[in-house]
DNA sequence: CTGAATCCACGGCGATACTG
DNA sequence: CAGTATCGCCGTGGATTCAG
């Protein structure tokens, strides 16, 4: 298998990636507990997900030599031109999820 | 959390969801062992999927009474209004997914 | 402050066997 | 032909703990 686009799904389809790409489109470049502060609930499992973007080329990690170290992260270009498609993505949910919960509420009632 | 997004992204992450929608959008109305036959390796997890695409008024199930009994899936008008931002992920995926390559080869090379 | 390593529980996946 | 039911396994998510 592992067609393009089947891996891409593999990936924004996980549970902290949306989040963490949004916070650094909104508010650009942010330390790892600004991150971890704008997104509720992350714990650590933040540190895996960046590591992941990181390695797929989507967000640039910077390290700071300071006392305490000091890192940032930001969107790569490639990140960013990810924002697009992910856009659209977002814009079909909210002009269309309330649909697909009257059909889930249809379905449920005339079933069990 | 249940944000309308996070809620798409479960369900077009579903490991078969696209295959399936790809086949409907391709063929138009297609028997149940039509789409199988159109997905590799589908096994029996084809019927759930369906279910959940049915529950979520994306795909119309339609049962003709014959002998043997004949049931025919397509897509919902909401299903094809779904096409468009996939079909732009999709696009991302065949014009980027190379680069995400090439920047976990660099990573991987630079670690271990 | 940042992050690595580990443990655990849950859920999804695939395979198998059986029904109308 | 078109499902339904069930089961073991593995991966993932979450929390905790330890380290630079």
């Amino acid at each position: 298998m592992s067609c393009p686009s089947r891996r891409l799904l593999d990936t924004i389809g996980d549970k902290w990636v949306g989040l963490t790409i949004a916070a650094l489109d909104t508010d650009g470049r942010l330390r790892f507990s600004e991150l971890a502060a704008r997104i509720e609930g992350v714990s650590q499992k933040l540190t895996q997900t960046l590591r992941n973007l990181e390695r797929d080329g989507l967000v640039a990690r910077t390290v700071t030599p300071s006392v305490p170290v000091r890192v940032d992260y930001e969107l790569t270009p490639l990140g960013e031109s990810l924002l697009e498609p992910i856009c659209r993505l977002k814009e079909w949910a909210e002009a269309h999820m309330a649909e697909v919960d009257a059909a889930r509420a249809e379905y449920d009632r005339r079933r069990g």
